[in-house]
Formats: structure tokens, sequence, C-alpha cells
DNA sequence: CCGTGGTTGTTGAACTGTCAACCAAACTGT
DNA sequence: ACAGTTTGGTTGACAGTTCAACAACCACGG
């Protein structure tokens, strides 16, 4: 789109279209790449891979799902398709929660952990080769501030990411 | 690979992590909200968006299959799917191709002119509210700069347009 | 010509995510 | 104590994506 001075729309200049573009088309690019070779290399998905860092984090292995899905700015039915898929894998396990019955604890099995060890350093190194080490540290920093802004004005500020 | 000076993996330093989160995160949340802002607004979908954006930027609102894919770095399969659908809807025609008889090429309706610029000034708003405007004008420019150099490694720097 | 290989685009099945409806348990106020 | 509301999580139907197989066509070298 072009843009219009007869109406009172704030089209984006010329620079700024680019601008936004190329992060919509690096950004789009650079995630379809990461995933591919996880996928390829060990069979995870990202969302897969992210619960389990997630899970790797905690001092006992466990979250609630509604915490996990925060955490990964994921729909609950979505946690709850995903964490039933890992189930089955063996990757994880849902125990309810005694504090709160209506809860459920998911914690990660020992063969989710090493599922996780043996993928993390090539997705670490894919993470290198695509991202971190095609910038400068200024470019990535940069990139992180930007987008961590970003997050903060969509959650209102209120999301604690742990 | 990299040449690495040891067999050890490089990971990332702490800040690094965050930075990398942050950027996931933010990004993740940002596209979930513009698609989901589009979609109640327009009843679009950001891939329809964008198959419309471009056509309206050829001269006669026509693309062959293949180019439109490279355009949305999507699936020849699911630019198929989505353009079948898109056709259905009465937003986009397809037509044999004169020149290459395997070809096809998709062209703009008139209804589809139409409802992209019913659609533009809200999508171009949510950008403007959700990121444009969050940022420094020099935090959204090194945003596209950076994404710029990630997608120029990524498809080897043979990629054209946008 | 013919054949081989590469390109273009489509198809259908399997998979993943979304959405709305739903149940059960916990809180709330009277 | 108890109806009404909120929260935590699941379910099933539906929509969109991926993947492999396929058909049709071009291009090029015998």
């Amino acid at each position: 789109m072009t843009s219009d001075t007869s109406t009172e729309v704030q089209w984006l200049t010329a620079e700024q279209q680019t601008q936004w573009r190329s992060f919509r088309g690096g950004a789009a690019r650079l995630f379809a790449a990461l995933e591919h070779e996880l996928e390829r290399d060990t069979g995870l998905s990202t969302h897969e891979y992210e619960v389990l860092v997630r899970l790797s984090e905690t001092p006992d292995r466990t979250l609630r799902m509604a915490q996990l899905a925060d955490n990964l700015a994921h729909s609950r039915s979505r946690l709850t398709h995903t964490i039933r898929r890992m189930e089955e894998q063996g990757l994880v396990s849902r125990v309810p929660c005694v504090e709160d019955a209506r809860g459920v604890n998911c914690t990660m099995t020992e063969k989710g952990w090493q599922v996780l060890v043996a993928a993390a350093p090539s997705h670490v190194q894919s993470v290198r080769d695509h991202l971190v080490d095609v910038l400068t540290p200024e470019q990535f920093a940069a990139l992180g501030d930007a987008m961590e802004t970003v997050r903060l004005h969509l959650t209102g500020g209120a999301c604690h990411v742990e």
C-alpha cells in the first residue's frame, strides 16, 4: 500500500514499511529455520522444547499447567494437547495437585530430561548460526531490549517471566 | 558447523539467553496480537492479508503462485490451500498461465482490493500501537536492519524483492 | 524425435492449533 | 450453609499446516 494524504490514517513511511517487512520476514524465516532444524536433529518441535526448558529450570522439574501456559504464551487448550502428546511419548507426566484439587502438576520425566540434554547443543548452535553470530553484540542486545519493551507493553507490564 | 576450539558446546551467556528469550517471547506475542486483531477487525488472517498486499503491488495485481510463495516464504502446498480458500471467498481468482502451461496466475479481484483497502488502516494502526510507536525510531530501525541481515544470511543473500 | 531430469502446482492424509462448551473445584458474599 | 462467580483444566469439532506422492509441463542432450 502506498501512503495516501487524503485519509486520516497515519500510514507508515516508506522507510518504516521497509523496516517492518524486514522484521516480519526475517523473524518468520528465522523461526521456521530453527523449527525445522530442531525437528530434523532431535524430533522435537520448538514448543515441546520450550516446555522441557521451562520445566528443567524449576527445582523439582514441575510446573502447574497454567504457569506453563502463561510462560509460553500458549492457550490452555493448546498446552493440554501438547502435554498429552508429550506424555504419550514419555517426556512428561501429569499428577493431580494436592494443594488445589483443580490443578495439575506437570513434571519432566528422566527421559524428558535426557532428550532435552541431547537436544540443547544442536538447538543452541542453530540459534548462534542464524541469529546471534550473524549480528554484532550491540545489534543482538538492541533486538532483545526492543522486544522486551514490546512484550511488556503487550502484557501491560504485568507479565513476570520467572 | 563452525570450527570450534574444543568439542564443548558454546552455550549462550546468561545475558544472551535473556536477550534471546525476550526476542522470541516478544515476537511471538506481537505476531499473535496482530493476527488476533486483524482477524477480529476484518475477518482476514495475516497470511491472507499478506497475499492481498503482494498482489496489490504488481501492475496488474497478478502474480504466479511460485513468486507469491517465495515472497511470503510459504510452502507451495500451503499457498495452494490458502489461495483455494481465498478464491472461494471471491478475494482472488486463478487463471492458467499462457507462457508456461504449468503455471497459474493468481489475480486479485475487485472485492479483494476493496477488502484490503478496508483492512489496511486497522492493521497499520495495530502495527503502530504494538510495535512502531512503542519503540524509538532508532530502536525500530535497528530491528529492521538486524532482521534484514538475518534474512539475507538465511536465504544466502539470494532473495530479492520485499 | 525421445528420454531424462527439473519445475510448477495440486491433492489427500495426518498432524497441530483454535474455539467454544463443559466439568469440577475454589472463592465470595449474604 | 449456599447460590453465584471465578479459576483450572479438559474435550471435541473444526480450521489451517505439513508432508509425501503425484500429474503436467518445460528444457536439454542424445
